[in-house]
DNA sequence: GTCTATACTACGATAGAC
DNA sequence: GTCTATCGTAGTATAGAC
């Protein structure tokens, strides 16, 4: 499928180079096909763009099928059990950061999440919101008393310390003395984002 | 002076569009000077690229002076007052992160974290690398037990609830239903990181 | 559907006037 | 130090063959 390479091609080429810094000419010769294949499939070098993040937004919510089950029935649950699901989240989400295949559609997503364009809106629509609503459904249960607001804060820092692994991995890597991250390293952040993501919400639920 | 506006420009210039995709035309207009400037100030466009990253390094350590500061004499302090600079260290990143000035320069420091260059190698050297490792040497004081891998990924992971302020801000705006951020959303997620991260360190201690 | 060929614009670098 | 002028290259888009 050219149209399929082409996407492949063209989420590593944006993500990487920026919309204008990534070429018609590269992300076609990489594909193998001509230029005008561009034109046809996407209808140029915009459509094509939007189209990546169209693409990564299904990619996001299928590698995260698991996760986004758990966020059924939060209001049934006990605050235990919604604390259990939160770390699930987390660290499957952390797996994902650390996963080398993530590298790519990661580069487009923070980009425009800096500079924000139609793609933005598509990402958002497609995973995004859900994934945030729903982690903030489940923290309703564990702190009951919370504003929504204060929950949403609550769910973006938390989620920071997940992208954090993607977002400034060259410093990660640079702190850890390593090249890249390896299984070591991956298990070690790994414990420490489900022991701070405890102690947060054990925190907030002592009061 | 031609050189300072130049780098100014070029900053958010890079941070935007990356460092193909910004053009010396542009940035030579937009500082009102001829593009011919640019060589003969820094060389050509790649000089003014590494230019950029040493100005950010030295902009980001001015800003942070005081911060700075409370790396002294880590190893003397009390568990408590070690506990205390590190949320004062927090909340000053966060402010500067949540300061519209920091929009462009961090743009260009998200962008070299994703796929370093050797302006990486400056921003480190010439910031990020004495911020960790100061965390690093007061964490030590909270959690003496800890390893030093351990006490590095927890400076990370504290770092990135910081940092998804900039890194992630669409995605924060719209989490918080507003076009940008304002000072009551400002004071909510500078509370949030507060009472995260005394809740993280509590959790350290205790054990 | 995919290709080649081409039109037109914009790029970075540099030479040389002032 | 800053400008204008220009060279060679590379960009997107499009027309038309197959």
């Amino acid at each position: 499928m050219t149209r399929a390479r082409l996407l492949e091609v063209a989420i590593a080429h944006f993500g990487r180079r920026g919309f204008e810094g990534a070429s018609t000419r590269d992300i076609a010769a990489a594909a193998e096909t001509a230029m005008s294949s561009i034109t046809y499939h996407f209808g140029g070098k915009e459509g094509l763009y939007l189209a990546c993040a169209d693409h990564i937004a299904a990619q996001v919510r299928e590698r995260q099928t698991e996760a986004f089950a758990l966020f059924v029935d939060a209001a049934a649950l006990t605050r235990e059990d919604a604390i259990a699901r939160i770390l699930l989240i987390g660290d499957s989400m952390a797996v994902m950061m650390l996963h080398p295949a993530s590298a790519d559609w990661a580069r487009f997503i923070v980009r425009e999440q800096q500079d924000p364009t139609e793609a933005f809106d598509r990402l958002w629509e497609g995973v995004m919101k859900d994934l945030l609503l729903g982690v903030q459904a489940l923290l309703s249960r564990v702190c009951p008393d919370h504003s929504q607001p204060e929950l949403r804060a609550l769910a973006l820092l938390l989620f920071g310390q997940v992208m954090v692994l993607r977002s400034a991995r060259a410093s990660v890597c640079r702190a850890l003395e390593v090249d890249e991250l390896g299984p070591d390293e991956a298990a070690l952040l790994r414990k420490r984002l489900r022991r701070n993501t405890i102690a947060v919400l054990n925190a907030e639920t002592e009061e």
